[in-house]
DNA sequence: GACCTGCTGCGGGATG
């Protein structure tokens, strides 16, 4: 090796030597780009390579270089969205830091106060924290953050595209920036990822109005290998007690994944913890009716960490093979080796949320990488809806195939304006600095190059009053604002430092053992027999009081609803759903069953002659086909709903209720908008109701709400762009 | 039909 790499010979030689105990043959790609970039820890980088192995070390080996060359004392702040990730990451550093006499310090929930002490005492090394983690730091050691990060060469954020777009996303930027200005100075961050398609977008994530240096390994192209399979879902007919039948094609789709996956390492998701249940409870039934030892796991959020831990121990060793059954819990970097094929049943939530499972396999040399798709369509019969006639779950799982073959996915949501954490951040500022003035708030958290870049003063001054009356915050005569008396409740209490909000939930509970949880929001009653944890149980008793259910082994039960809301399409899904229906190609992946969907959505697209109309009478509704995303879909209702109307988004397009005028009135509107100004936020959502969504949005004036949740929810350019062009094509007939 | 993530400080009692 040290012959031909040059970033080799960069690292510290503890360093090298380490790397040639471990009897790796060279550095990685994106290794021997990172080091020269990383090493003199005066620029942020974003690291991209396909696999998690790799890019730890292409952010560490030249950090820990810096840290062994540098004036004693030093820190790499290690930042991870899960828990897991950073039990993970402390088993591979602390190897290495150990020959290096660097300590290592894994800091999250579940850690011991004694370890987070020591940590305090001497803050050297490599810390591994969460971000919540970090909120409780500034928020309870406030007057001693400078000193503890005094020394702080880097940030490393590893999953940077888990944080992008969401609420933590936005604490993780504003918590980076809070500890740069009680450092005095801009600490370098490096983001890794392996899913970012814009790699502007995410530098602009990694810091607000930073671009930060770029290594992209261009790892070798994995061959792909994919089949589709359809299956058609008989019509429901009700039976007897009035009960509807168990749907038949889950039976059909387990059985396919019995006899494919049996013997291999696998995983499958089936999109929500609802079917991970049902599937891994009919696979485990075939396992024992055929008399073979089970090999079919299930895992989503709800599980318990004992439980979850049964399926990765199991996906890890190397004697039996296994299957996981699971829910995007296994989409991240959590170490469970490679696996042989992903199964999808159902159409992916995202292309980005397909291609980061799709890279859970195929990762040995000279593999391909192997995805099964499972589209299940109802039978036709009569009167169905334009879903089923249009076969949009298959065509919708065959647009995002074509769609990731192409390389394309979603970009990150960089922009939103997130007025519910701002309002965490400022209650979490004033903790940390024992009260704060308007003016030092707004200038550390909105000014040009701060995580909340982009809010007005006014805006700022509007939100602070608001807060005054919700008694979150109140103003001394001096001017300083300091907690009112139900901001200190709240920032009091350990659940303060997550920026998202969550369910109150049931602890379901078996034998002694908790086997997870359910939402409180779906009651469960004594008597009852639930699909829990892939077996089936009976509930004895519901304990109000602890928020427990008890329950005992028992055959029999329903696979529980969990909540939980739709994920969002993209525009680009849509329209190449369209360029599908409108096409005549017949993708070589498909089976017999999917080319029969693919041919009946075109037949019915053809004979309603969609290529031309925008509207479809449904009786009480029109559609209006817009074969637009779910942000344009909703703002385009929101303009009918101002109107007067009753409208909502529905897949590729707008329902939207006649009134007394027909069709006809809708096109009306429709026409007027053409013409019209776009209006704004406070007209478009005057009557809106329900726009609260994140953790702290009770706490928001309404004009802020509306503001937020639109710039989060809607894409109303999109929409008035749509109406212009349609109004343009109508008048010129 | 429809995902996921995370969490302090302190006091009392047991244990080495």
């Amino acid at each position: 090796m040290a012959g031909e790499s040059s970033s080799f010979h960069l690292l510290d030689e503890r360093i090298q030597r380490f790397i040639w105990q471990q009897g790796w043959e060279d550095l990685r790609e994106a290794q021997e780009l990172a080091v020269p970039l990383i090493l003199p820890a005066d620029q942020d980088v974003i690291i991209a390579a396909a696999t998690a192995a790799g890019k730890t070390e292409a952010a560490f080996l030249p950090a820990l270089t810096n840290l062994l060359h540098g004036s004693g004392e030093g820190l790499i702040v290690y930042i991870s969205p899960l828990k897991a990730l950073i039990n993970d990451q402390f088993g591979r550093l602390d190897r290495l830091c150990e020959a290096l006499d660097i300590k290592v310090w894994p800091w999250h929930g579940d850690i011991t106060s004694g370890v987070k002490a020591r940590f305090l005492k001497k803050p050297e090394g490599v810390l591994l924290i969460t971000p919540e983690s970090l909120e409780a730091m500034l928020c309870n050691r406030g007057t001693s953050i400078a000193a503890v990060f005094k020394e702080a060469r880097f940030f490393v954020v590893d999953e940077l595209h888990a944080f992008i777009g969401s609420e933590r996303g936005k604490q993780l930027q504003s918590l980076m920036h809070r500890i740069d200005r009680a450092a005095g100075r801009r600490i370098p961050r490096i983001g890794l990822s392996a899913t970012l398609g814009d790699m502007s977008l995410a530098g602009k994530f990694l810091r607000p109005g930073g671009a930060p240096a770029l290594v992209e390994s261009t790892s070798s192209g994995v061959e792909i290998k994919i089949l589709v399979k359809g299956y058609e879902e008989p019509t429901a007919i009700k039976q007897v007690d009035g009960q509807e039948p168990d749907p038949v094609s889950p039976a059909q789709i387990a059985a396919h994944l019995f006899k494919v996956l049996r013997g291999s390492n696998n995983l499958v998701f089936p999109n929500s913890r609802r079917e991970v249940e049902r599937y891994t409870h009919i696979l485990n039934e075939l396992c024992e009716r055929e008399q073979v030892p089970n090999e079919f796991w299930p895992h989503h959020g709800s599980l318990s960490k004992e439980i979850r831990s049964e399926t990765e121990a199991a996906l890890k060793q190397k004697e039996r093979p296994a299957t996981a059954i699971c829910t995007n819990t296994l989409e991240l970097g959590i170490d469970i080796g490679a696996v042989k094929s992903v199964g999808q049943i159902g159409p992916p939530p995202s292309v980005a949320s397909l291609r980061q499972r799709l890279g859970r396999s195929g990762r040995r040399e000279g593999e391909p990488a192997i995805l099964r798709g499972y589209a299940v369509e109802d039978a036709r019969s009569g009167l169905t809806s334009l879903k089923d006639r249009l076969r949009l779950d298959t065509l919708q799982m065959v647009a995002m195939i074509s769609l990731l073959l192409e390389g394309w996915f979603e970009p990150p949501q960089v922009a939103g304006t997130h007025f519910s954490t701002l309002i965490q951040q400022l209650l979490s500022v004033i903790a940390q600095n024992g009260g704060a003035s308007a003016k030092e708030l707004f200038t550390l958290l909105c000014a040009p190059g701060s995580p909340f870049a982009g809010i007005t003063s006014g805006e700022f001054l509007e939100l602070l009053r608001h807060l005054g009356t919700k008694e979150l915050i109140l103003q001394e005569s001096s001017g300083v604002l300091l907690h009112g008396p139900l901001g200190e409740k709240f920032v009091n209490h350990y659940t303060f430092y997550a920026a998202f909000a969550s369910d109150e939930e049931f602890r379901i509970v078996a034998g002694g053992r908790t086997l997870g949880t359910l939402p409180v929001s779906q009651m469960l009653t004594a008597g009852q027999r639930i699909l829990f944890a892939g077996k089936t149980w009976r509930v004895e008793e519901v304990d109000d009081a602890q928020k427990t259910i008890f329950v005992t082994r028992a055959s029999g039960g329903v696979p529980p609803l969990f909540s939980g809301g739709p994920g969002r399409t993209h525009t680009r899904v849509r329209q190449r759903l369209r360029e599908l229906l409108r096409g005549q190609e017949v993708p070589a992946f498909l089976d017999v069953t999917a080319r029969k969907f693919l041919r009946e959505a075109r037949d019915e697209y053809e004979r309603l002659d969609l290529d031309n109309k925008v509207t479809l009478d449904q009786g009480n509704e029109v559609m209006l086909l817009t074969w637009l995303g779910d942000a344009a879909n909703e703002a385009l209702a929101c303009l009918f709903m101002r109107r007067g109307f009753t409208a909502m988004a529905a897949g590729p397009g707008v329902e939207v209720h006649k009134k007394a005028g027909g069709v006809q009135e809708v096109l009306d509107a429709l026409g007027d908008f053409a013409v019209e100004d776009v209006p704004d936020l406070d007209f478009l959502l005057a009557d809106a109701k329900n726009l609260a969504r994140e953790k702290w949005d009770w706490a928001l004036p309404d004009g802020l709400l509306r503001k937020a949740y639109a710039s989060q929810y809607l894409d109303l350019a999109e929409a008035a762009d749509w109406v212009k062009a349609v109004g343009q094509a109508q008048a010129g007939l």
